[in-house]
DNA sequence: CGAAAGGCTCTTTTT
DNA sequence: GAGCCTTTCG
């Protein structure tokens, strides 16, 4: 193949540009996913460049499996040698091999969030700081901003300002000792370690160095500072850099990305060569506009514009529904009257919100209206407590110094082992300054005695013996094999099975049983599972509609997107109102999702919905006033007509709600249930609740305000 | 010790 | 509204 077939001037010119730094800076759309496989693929084949010696690095893993894959079809199976991965896989890669000139054991457990919040109240605890006065999710962003610009515990020492910030030093300090003798590293670790790896021993980096002829980094607008000072490091000898962003799609600063990377990158790299992307394949030119005009109001960036030589294609919906429940139908009906049309495939639909907590609303009633759907994230998989569980026993079982696994697991099933006993355990740990597992060692052993009863130190002597029997084994089988035998030895089996809800949870386990399936061996396993995201497992093939965050749908591309929740406080959200930075930040988040839909875009907004347990009415986001009116169908006359255009019965303002008046006896319609037969009818408040029989589904009992009920002669 | 019930807080986005 | 923590009871 030709690497420099069908490219446009602009990126032809970012493809040939392979010598020096280069900075990509490309809109939705562009076809940058196209300018960097081409660019590997011009690399080997036209050049001869040994794919060995190129870097690429992606956001997730889902893009370097997809980058993968489109350059196994371009270079074949050389696209093996390729280094394609996220900055933590590869750098746990090279924690694995390098580790010990560190000190670090190869054998390093990876903490999740979770996990990393676990250490945090146990160091918390142990420094008698009050998690009332103190919040640790707060302590834990501290600390992750720290060392996501590079800063460890002895660096922080010299930052002190005031009495926060002590506690702050106190608390990272602590938990970095607890991590260091759980032979753990958090995800921030996996960064900040291989960082000073290099700078303590440039005779690894210069290995490195030596073999990165070229490096490549994708998404570069949410990169923080450590990441960023790894790819120098890495490219530190060649400087053939290639970073490739959109500033006006950074989304992730919350994170710690930092936007000023783009800034620092022409600063370090004077003699860098700029591409500017600007024009978008993807979507129609009403959405390219309307996509301009959302983002234009931003101060911060660069000034360039998106443009498109696509037809008009259609007119933008804006749609106002009364509550969640009915913009969600709102949203079910019309993906019905698209699929009646053959508009779309189900699986060309997505349907994107701010927080995951209105996929909800959205689920029941898909669920209701039969509409196949999937959905990214929400509980997510490695979030579940059965799964957590299962592979902290093989966490253990691989690293028995990591704490956090131990304490998850020492008395789930319960084997008689509480808080108290597990108090007295760690604090012996932590005197002698032993691992927790060491401890449970010497109970086990009576080479040391707690003050625990008898028939409690039986429970702790028979939960280690039987943890090394597992280990032992562990040696001699495959990772399901563990699995299964873990989940038989322990009594997890059936505990699960016995326990609320014991069918899902299990089903879950069988799930996570075919991902140990495809696993070489444990140590594969677990890298696997610590890195992975759910987004990494979407399956695009399934004909399905896809509920997804509008930060998770960042790279994806779909022919029709709905984005629900059009409000003043949900997008934007409340917590950005009163920070600029951050209310810019949510109009690029607007601008990612709007840019996403290749064809036809509905924004969509309820009157009123409940956050929590509150239920309030929401002014509609003032992006939406920033969409010329000529981009839009039926908005700009009435509100209502919006909603009529897509065939779904309006619904007047609460205020002025009219309820129908209804006795028992009465035929109704529900636009969910069908039609029923009204039991009987009581006023309360304002209100009125009234029962229904449905046919088939049942009797409900319905207050008048919010069913959608309507009177059949 | 463990299960169940009640009270509290917060509630954005995720490698 | 839900998850997390604490309290209470068996």
């Amino acid at each position: 193949m030709d690497a420099l077939a069908d490219l446009n001037p602009a990126q032809k010119d970012a493809v040939e540009t392979v010598e020096g730094p280069l900075l990509v800076l490309a809109g939705p759309g562009s076809g940058k996913t196209r300018v960097i496989t081409h660019r590997i693929a011009y690399l080997v084949q036209t050049l001869g460049v040994s794919p060995r010696r190129i870097m690429a690095v992606t956001f997730t893993n889902k893009a370097a499996g997809e980058m993968r894959s489109r350059l196994q079809a371009m270079l074949g199976p050389r696209a093996a040698e390729l280094t394609v991965g996220t900055f933590h896989a590869i750098c746990a890669r090279i924690l694995r091999i390098e580790g010990a000139a560190i000190g670090l054991d190869s054998q390093f457990a990876i903490y999740d969030d979770d996990d990393q919040m676990n250490v945090i109240k146990q160091a918390m605890e142990q420094l008698g700081i009050d998690p009332k006065r103190f919040s640790p999710r707060a302590l834990q962003s501290a600390i992750d901003a720290a060392k996501s610009q590079l800063v460890r515990v002895q660096d922080y020492a010299g930052r002190r300002n005031n009495y926060a910030d002590e506690i702050i030093h106190r608390v990272y300090q602590r938990y970095q000792e607890i991590l260091h003798r759980s032979q753990a590293l958090d995800f921030d670790d996996l960064l900040v370690r291989t960082h000073y790896l290099f700078e303590e021993h440039p005779d690894i980096l210069s290995k490195y160095q030596n073999r990165y002829v070229h490096v490549l980094i994708d998404e570069f607008q949410d990169t923080n500072i450590a990441q960023y000072s790894l790819a120098r490091q890495m490219a530190g000898k060649y400087k053939n850099i290639c970073v490739v962003g959109d500033p006006d799609q950074s989304i992730y600063s919350w994170r710690h990305a930092d936007i000023r990377n783009i800034l620092s990158f022409e600063k370090d790299y004077p003699n860098a060569k700029v591409v500017f992307l600007e024009q978008n394949y993807r979507s129609t030119q009403t959405i390219v506009e309307a996509a301009h005009h959302i983002i234009l109001p931003n101060l911060q960036r660069k000034q360039y514009k998106l443009w498109t030589e696509n037809d008009k294609g259609a007119p933008i919906v804006v749609a106002e529904a009364y509550n969640e429940q009915e913009e969600a139908q709102l949203v079910a009906q019309e993906i019905e009257k698209l699929m009646g049309q053959k508009e779309a495939r189900l699986r060309d639909v997505a349907i994107m919100y701010r927080t995951n907590a209105q996929s909800r609303a959205l689920e029941d009633t898909f669920i209701r209206y039969g509409t196949p759907y999937k959905i990214v994230g929400a509980t997510r998989f490695y979030e579940r407590r059965e799964i957590k569980d299962a592979i902290a026993y093989l966490r253990l079982i691989y690293n028995p110094l990591d704490s956090v696994s131990l304490s998850r697991i020492i008395n789930v099933p319960p084997r008689g082992i509480g808080q108290r006993t597990i108090d007295e355990l760690s604090s012996m740990a932590q005197a002698r300054g032993l691992p927790l597992y060491h401890a449970l060692q010497a109970v086990a052993d009576k080479s040391s005695a707690i003050p625990v009863a008898s028939r409690t130190a039986a429970g702790l002597a028979g939960f280690y013996s039987m943890m090394e029997e597992l280990r032992g084994e562990s040696q001699k089988v495959s990772a399901v094999e563990l699995l299964d035998l873990v989940l038989e030895k322990t009594g997890y089996k059936k505990y699960v099975q016995q326990g609320e809800d014991g069918e899902d949870r299990w089903d879950n386990i069988q799930e996570l049983r075919n991902v140990a399936r495809e696993k070489e061996n444990l140590s594969d396993f677990l890298e696997g599972v610590a890195l992975v995201s759910d987004l990494d497992n979407l399956d695009e093939r399934s004909d399905t509609a896809t509920l997804i965050t509008l930060h998770q749908a960042k790279g994806l591309e779909f022919d029709v997107v709905f984005i629900v929740g059009m409000e003043e406080g949900v997008l934007p959200h409340v917590r950005s109102f009163d920070s600029p930075e951050q209310m810019e930040e949510e109009r690029r988040l607007c601008y990612v999702g709007v840019t996403r839909a290749r064809r036809r875009l509905y924004l969509v907004r309820a009157f009123r919905r409940s956050l929590g347990g509150m239920s309030g009415a929401n002014p509609p986001s003032r992006f939406l006033k920033d969409i010329p009116s000529k981009l839009i169908a039926g908005y700009s006359s009435a509100k209502e007509t919006a909603v009529t255009a897509m065939g779904v019965t309006p619904r007047p303002a609460a205020p002025l709600l009219v309820l129908p008046e209804l006795k028992p006896g009465d035929s109704v319609k529900h636009g969910v249930f069908g039609e029923g037969v009204v039991v009987s009818a009581k006023p309360v408040k304002d209100d009125k609740e009234v029962v229904v029989a449905f046919p088939r589904i049942g009797v409900k009992k319905l207050l008048l305000s919010y069913a959608k009920l309507e009177k059949v002669r």
